[in-house]
Parts: C-alpha cells; structure tokens; sequence
RNA sequence: GUCCGGAUAGUGUAGUGGCCUAGCAUGGAGCCCUGUCGAGGCUCCGCCCCGGGUUCGAAUCCCGGUCCGGGCGCCA
C-alpha cells in the first residue's frame, strides 16, 4: 500500500505555491466565519490550515467539511497558497477531503490548551493527552535524552545488554518486590539490574549499560516515585567510583547539551531554559553534607540515611548538581567496596539535583570471600546469590558502576513537577491501566 | 505502613445551611458572519460520588462506604 501522505505540515513552506499535496492528520479545530472556513489540521510535527472559500468551493465538499467532528482522521488533497494571512505563510485549498476515522463528541478533555485537565484524567485518556502539542515536546525530548544517553555511552566504549526481568530473589534487600507466579514456582519482578550487570564484568564485556525497567514494590504515593521506572545503568571493569562518577558527570553534561541542540523548539513550546550544568559537579562527602544538615536544624546521627526535609536543605545550600560521596558502609547495599583504610565509608555515591536524588553507584566488592562476608553481615542469605556469587570465584575484575533514574533525569531538566509526566503508561500504587 | 486532603455538566472550576429550579469557562447542537488563528454574536443542551443521619430546609453539617490526590517513611 502506498502512504497516504506526501507531506507532513514540517515539509511544507510558502514557497511550495501551487503544488499538490497530500496531508494526514486529526482535525484539531474548525473555525466557520460563513463565508470562509478554516479548518486546521494536525500532524505530529504540526499544524496546517485548510481554507475553503463558500463561493469558490465545490457547495458538496463545502457542507460536508462543515459536519466534520473535531479528532476525527482525515487526508486533504490540495493545492497549496501561499497567504500572509494564514498562520504560517501558507494554506491549503483542498481539493478533496476523506474521513478515514470519525471521531465520537464530546472529546474526554480538551486538547487545544483552553481548559486543563487534572492528570488523572488525562491519564484515563493518555492518547488523547498525547496528542496535545506541550505532552509530546515532553516525550520528544524524553527520546532525544534517551538518544544521547546511548550516543554517549556508545563513543566512551559500553556495549548494550538486557538483563532478565523476571528473577528468583530479591536483588539487593531493602525494596519490596512484585511476586510473580512463573510456572508453579515463585519469581519477582527485579528491582534493578545490579546483580546481572556485575556478572557482565566477570564475563569480561568491560563496559556495559542497559536502559530498561526496574520494578519497585513500595506503597509509595508522591510525585516522584513510581512503581514502574526505567533505570539506566552501567558496569564498568577496571574502574573505580571516581571513574565512573566522571562518566555520570559527563553524560549528564552531554544530555543536556545535546538536549538544548536537538529539542530547541519544544522547550521553547514548554517555556524551558535549559542551563547546561557545569563540570565538574561539586563533591560533597557525607560528613560534609551531615553538618550542613545538622547547621539547618535536621537532628540526624552519624549513620542515619538523610530525610527528604534533609536532602532539600542540603540541596537548596549547594544549589545545582552535586555528588554525595563517601557514606557509610552500613547504610549502603552489601556489594558496596568499603576504603580499604577506613572501612566504615564506603566507596559510593548518590549524584544528587537539589530537587531529589538522581542516581547512586559505587565501586563493587570483587573479592568473593569479602563479598560473601558482607551478604552474611547485611542478614541475607548467601545460598539465594549462588548464581551471582559463583561469577566471584573465577576471575572477577575490580569494578564500578550506576544506575540512574531516566525519569528523574527528564523530570529535573524540564522542571517537570509530577514524575508520571515523564512517562507514557506510569504504574503507581493506584494506577494499573491504561 | 502512616498522616493529611479532595470528589459539582464531557473537561476545568464557583458555590461552606434558605438568595441553588446550582453560576462561570470550555464543550456539544443550531442560527448569523469572507481572513479566523484561545475568532465573535445569539439560542438551546448538559453536573451536586454512594448510603444513612441532623434540620422546617443539605451541594453545603455529621457518620459510614467507594474512588482519587498528596506529605512522610522507603527509594531511583
């Protein structure tokens, strides 16, 4: 089957008077002066104005644009006129119209930006949401970040693996897990692609990322937490955490960059100006960060994980990207390298935005007797992380690595205030469809 | 897990005991209009989450339920 189109409204220009085209899209407004009717058409790369002129149009195609329902599909043939009048430099004079799909009224929301809608109900309706111009710049520049993630981790040598979704224990403790039925056996949906990725490096990839869901079973209900989140996630040999926060650092750098090139149109839709944060980020050790929260009047010990009131004063005090380094052993998960000459901190990181935690990493514990030592240390059970454990035994590679929350990297670069902005279908503790 | 808040036309809201036969905007139906671009004008249509209670009188107060939103904890 031949497409249907010739054009999208971005291909055509002013210049293109008198030319046929054929355009496709969903009627996103008419407006009917009597004389003279407007109809505007839309792609997803914008919009297109059909004129139609009462005296100089066919009177049948003239009264049956007029009973067009708003949404519904249609593909216009036409010539195209230039017209400083219309919003673009140019119109359509259609020749003929074809309803491929008729839309039903009234519409579940409006679409047009006159009324809002609360994000539940455009939620319900999230293809309809879509379809409306300020929630697609959100999820073209979602891809465009994306895109330069991998563009940047593609040049610094990572090569891309999938990890298994579907595992037989808890990765690290701590979150809750979904509980899945696989087969007649019991099996979790993972919350993290951690333990994989590490068994990558005895394998001997060197550098490895991943960019996929990670399922978290807490009845969290805020606006940035989901239940459902895409983690992207590297495992580097050879390296320690200062390596790998170097690359955190200048891949962060990179999107932003990339994305205030690539998506300069659609924030200017979203009214966004994007700063490119500056390199390096600050390093603020835990200690550090425990007294300015401890100046601001947040009473934690030494050993306590920081609260949110916490984490923002810490945030407001150091005003842009940041590193959280050096925490205690104690409180980070088992496969955490300890100093060597000071093991009570560990050799990890959190990379924090003033508004909330982005990413945490570490180097990783490649011994395996000391590895061992610390499943046991932290109450788990060895016997559960045999598969990983075993990777451990014959040849592992010192190591470090990342995860990354890709929605809290999006939601912070567009000042995006509810995390399920940033994401098509999100599942939180209520919302399980669409 | 725990604490707090909310539910009014398709959508977003106003209304906190009688002036509500529920207002406004958007929308839908129809009419007028030849340059609209959040078009404009006129007419019409459409709503108080469910159950119980208090009261002469409940959208409004109380109780229970259902659904939803958010803070904290946990975490990315």
């Amino acid at each position: 089957m031949d497409i249907m189109r010739t054009h999208y409204a971005s291909d055509i220009t002013p210049g293109m008077d008198g030319d046929t085209v054929t355009v496709a899209g969903w009627i996103h407004e008419m407006r009917d002066l009597g004389g003279i009717y407007f109809l505007v058409l839309r792609d997803r790369g914008g919009f297109m104005q059909i004129t139609m002129v009462k005296k100089k149009t066919d009177p049948e195609l003239f009264d049956s644009a007029r009973r067009l329902i708003r949404e519904s599909v249609l593909t216009v043939t036409g010539t195209v006129k230039r017209e400083d009048k219309a919003p673009r430099g140019y119109e359509i004079i259609p020749q003929t119209v074809s309803v491929l799909s008729e839309s039903d009224s009234p519409l579940p929301m409006d679409i047009t930006g006159k009324v809002d809608a609360d994000i539940d109900t455009r939620l319900d309706s999230r293809f309809i949401d879509l379809r409306r111009r300020k929630t697609l710049d959100v999820f073209e520049i979602r891809h465009h970040a994306l895109k330069a993630v991998r563009n940047f981790l593609e040049n610094e040598g990572f090569i891309e693996i999938h990890t298994p979704k579907v595992v037989a224990a808890a990765t690290e403790g701590g979150t809750a897990l979904f509980p899945i039925t696989y087969f007649n056996r019991e099996a979790f949906l993972n919350q993290s692609p951690q333990l994989y990725k590490q068994i990558m490096m005895s394998a001997g990839f060197d550098r490895v990322y991943e960019i996929g869901a990670i399922f978290r079973a807490e009845e969290h209900d805020t606006l940035r937490h989901l239940n459902e989140a895409t983690s992207i996630d590297i495992e580097a040999s050879f390296m320690d955490h200062l390596d790998v926060m170097g690359i955190l650092e200048r891949l962060v750098h990179e999107v932003y960059a990339q994305v205030s090139v690539d998506c300069a149109p659609q924030l200017e839709e979203l009214g966004i100006e994007l700063s490119v944060p500056k390199l390096p980020f600050k390093r603020v050790s835990y200690d550090d960060a425990l007294e300015i929260a401890l100046s601001e009047g947040h009473a934690i010990e030494w050993g306590d994980d920081f609260g949110t009131a916490a984490e923002r004063a810490i945030g407001n005090a150091i005003g842009e990207h940041y590193f959280l380094t050096d925490w205690p052993t104690e409180i980070k998960p088992y496969y955490t390298h300890p100093y060597d000459d000071k093991p009570v901190y560990s050799k990890s990181f959190d990379l924090m935005h003033p508004r909330m935690e982005l990413a945490s990493g570490s180097q990783r514990i490649h011994s395996h007797k000391l590895l061992h030592e610390m499943i046991e240390a932290h109450g788990l059970n060895p016997d559960g992380f045999d598969f990983y454990l075993k990777a451990f035994q014959y040849g592992m590679p010192p190591h470090a690595g990342w995860g990354l929350g890709a929605e809290r990297l999006v939601m912070t670069m567009l000042h995006v205030e509810n995390i399920r902005d940033v994401v098509l279908f999100p599942r939180d503790r209520k919302r399980l469809s669409p």
